[in-house]
RNA sequence: GCGAGCGUAGCCAAGUGGUUAAGGCAGCGGAUUGUGGUUCCGCCACUCGGGGGUUCGAAUCCCCUCGUUCGCCCCA
């Protein structure tokens, strides 16, 4: 039988690596409880005009990266690309805006993007994002960004930036556009082939091209600050005030557009200034009032952002190992009395919240020692059949050798001093 | 969808046309039949991602294919 791989631009997260997924999770649970968010969950796949209508279909993601398939009831479903649409079909279908006048959530999981693979780029990888549903306030937008800051923070990560847009209303855009082809129309020939395509199409997207020579010609182009209406450049510059008070750094690019239609005013980006790759965004996000009207809800102003975790987590392996969960005990035991009596023994001290280790190899004494001691538990329980006879235990310290005898339930009885004992030990080490 | 590099054991690898495919780590067994960390010994690839071809002979050369890595496009 030849075996079966993992399919292209997926992968196992083993055990090894669990412990930062898990870290890193929490951490966000956390961040985001404390600001009253609550967590949503919403399926894996979805009609896919759930997409196609709330992405919008001259995007990349639905034209050319969506996992499409027809199910079996002859129906289009797509697995999700991205979170925001399914999170917003959820609000809607739930009736969640007459619930409260504004709902703060957050989700974590998986997306898919058929994509060719690069470094921090799969075909499932994983997301976590947070939105908030019915507010126009500025301050939601600064909220927002001051979460995903914490979050990253909380994590240890360094070197990062805060890149900071504003793309106004549909009408800003619309007047600033006329401006961007004004200026680039006699550049046309100078320009790379996609970005000549772009100029009719879409001309925005010139703007974060990585081409050189563009990159020159746009570096002179009309920002789009200067065509905001009064309105839009107030609101951008509140929310840049905002930022500023709470001590958060930011840098104004505005070349920063998003690549999704549904964004309004405010769009931001995360970058690792060094170790990633080419894919350097470790989040991004931004306003998008246009979205829920989009999808058949009410009018609802919105803001949120998403994470690329394997990215983050990229980041995190090259500071910090992962936690690991420390052993306490392993079990070493051999001969028909002994070997049930270890498993009940074990069973006992999980249930008091000891990480315990039961050998189950039968093997000879040397042998189990031997694991004992590369499981890097603080001590070893000893279960022959002498002392299933009597009822005790042999305890020993893998530290320091020290050995002592005693009844099963003596060890149970002494759990707080166990504990105390392994908790200085791991504070040692 | 496009471009380039790379596929030898669970992991890291040597080998670049000629008899049995180095070595290390991990794992397993033994020295040590109830006491670990050291040491020593043994085992662990009928086969080099897969298929086809060239050749007396292929891990090694050629073609195709799959995977992987990095990049383009785009995005988290």
């Amino acid at each position: 039988m030849t075996a079966i791989d993992a399919i292209k631009g997926t992968r196992d997260i083993l055990p090894e690596e669990v412990g930062y997924w898990q870290w890193i999770e929490s951490v966000a649970r956390e961040i985001l409880n404390r600001a009253a968010y609550q967590e949503i969950r919403t399926p894996i796949f979805e009609q896919t005009d759930l997409f196609a209508r709330g992405i919008g279909e001259a995007t990349d993601v639905v034209g050319k990266e969506m996992y499409t398939f027809i199910d079996k009831g002859d129906r289009s479903v797509t697995l999700r690309p991205e979170g925001t649409a399914g999170v917003v079909r959820a609000y809607i279908e739930n009736g969640l805006h007459v619930k409260g006048s504004l709902q703060r959530l957050w989700y974590v999981g998986p997306m898919f993007r058929y994509e060719n693979v690069q470094a921090g780029r799969q075909r499932q990888f994983h997301q976590l994002g947070c939105e908030v549903l019915g507010s126009a306030d500025p301050r939601a937008d600064v909220e927002v960004i001051a979460l995903a800051i914490d979050i990253l923070t909380t994590l240890g990560l360094k070197d990062l930036r805060l890149d900071l847009n504003s793309v106004g209303t549909p009408d800003d855009r619309q007047q600033y556009r006329e401006a961007l082809v004004n200026y680039l129309t006699p550049y046309k020939e100078d320009l790379d082939p996609d970005s000549k395509i772009r100029l009719t199409r879409n001309p925005m997207r010139i703007l974060d091209s990585k081409n050189p020579e563009t990159r020159k010609i746009v570096q002179d182009a009309p920002k789009i600050w200067d065509h905001l209406a009064p309105e839009s450049r107030k609101r951008f510059e509140q929310v840049q005030q905002q930022l500023t008070d709470l001590g958060i750094g930011f840098t104004l690019n505005p070349c920063l557009v998003r690549g999704l239609d549904y964004y309004t005013h405010t769009a931001f980006e995360i970058v690792a200034e060094t170790g990633l790759g080419a894919q350097n965004a470790v989040g991004g996000g931004g306003r998008y009032d246009g979205l829920v009207t989009e999808l058949g809800g009410p009018e609802t102003p919105a803001v949120g952002w998403a994470m690329g975790l394997e990215r983050l987590l990229l980041l995190l392996q090259q500071l910090a190992s992962a936690p690991a969960i420390d052993l306490d005990f392993y079990v070493v035991s051999r001969g028909g009395k002994a070997e049930p009596q270890a498993l009940q023994l074990a069973q006992k001290l999980r249930k008091q919240g000891f990480a315990v280790d039961l050998d189950l190899t039968a093997s000879a004494f040397g042998k189990q020692f031997k694991r004992a001691d590369r499981s890097g538990a603080a001590a070893c329980l000893i279960l022959g059949d002498d002392e299933a006879v009597n009822g005790t235990v042999q305890l020993k310290w893998l530290g320091s050798g020290e050995q002592e005898s005693m009844p099963q339930a003596n060890l149970l009885e002494k759990a707080a001093v166990l504990r105390d004992r392994i908790q200085n030990l791991n504070s040692k080490r």
